[in-house]
DNA sequence: GGCCGAATTGAGACTCATTCTCAAAAGAAT
DNA sequence: ATTCTTTTGAGAATGAGTCTCAATTCGGCC
């Protein structure tokens, strides 16, 4: 599912079309295992003539949609990463930005922990955000 | 300590000085319940003779010494929260941007439960970012 | 294969939050 | 009061992200 066809697949869902570029866009978050930004994506597309614009536009289609996992780590906002659609959250490198899925679907402690106060004030969740970073065995060794 | 006397003191440690501007901000800041963008401390105090950059550097100061949350929930990034120095979340509203904040220091369940995981793939949490949004009972009733 | 209407595109202007620069002003220490 | 350092404000600069719009490209249909 979250093969360049998987994520084409996504996008032209509800009538959307398979254009050039969005087959570069879905290929360069493919083959992608870190965590990376839209920056990132136009700059190693523009010259194959990607836009600008239409970068963000379809890394933003792809996170309505859910494959795509907005990070808010580290300094500057805004990276993303390629993950299922299910509900999950994110351990993520601050140094190499690699990223560890973890939590399972319809066990997210983060809410039943919450809940109880929410309810005592009536308010009602509608969602949440849960990033944990830290540094990798890989980047602790070097 | 969440008063402007409280947050001048932290200013003023380390050496740094309690000048006009500052106390501006922190009156500011401590007149706030609910969280606030950077922009809405400038608009307030322009006309007072605080310039941006100065309300920028403060909140960013605030920030690092602990007694302003980022908030990354909507659309634009970076409100912020009049928080107690002590780790804990908070519950906010998307609409009034209310906050309620939850959770003990010490006994955070997000840590525990990633822990495991970290472990076994010799990750080093070095810290988290929890946000859970909704609606406060006022504002589904308006 | 070629035609058509709709979706998509790229270039560049634009916005807006945030940071930078730097000379002037204001604290604190003496 | 003097001096040294920190802080300041104005405005320029930056940079991510969005918007506009005419031109292009899709994909279905004949």
């Amino acid at each position: 599912m979250l093969s360049t066809e998987g994520i084409l697949a996504t996008l032209t869902e509800n009538g959307g079309r398979e254009t050039a570029s969005r087959r570069l866009i879905a290929q360069a978050v493919a083959g992608r295992s870190a965590a990376f930004t839209a920056q990132e994506i136009y700059e190693e597309l523009a010259p194959r003539g990607v836009g600008r614009a239409t970068v963000f536009r379809t890394l933003n289609l792809l996170h309505e949609r859910g494959l795509l996992n907005r990070l808010h780590i580290g300094e500057g906002c805004h990276s993303y990463t390629l993950c299922e659609p299910q509900h999950h959250h994110h351990l993520v490198c601050v140094r190499c930005g690699c990223v560890y899925p973890f939590g399972t679907p319809g066990d997210c402690t983060v809410v039943a922990d919450v809940q109880r106060l929410a309810v005592r004030v009536g308010f009602v969740v509608e969602g949440h955000h849960v990033e944990v970073f830290g540094r990798c065995a890989e980047c602790l060794s070097t």
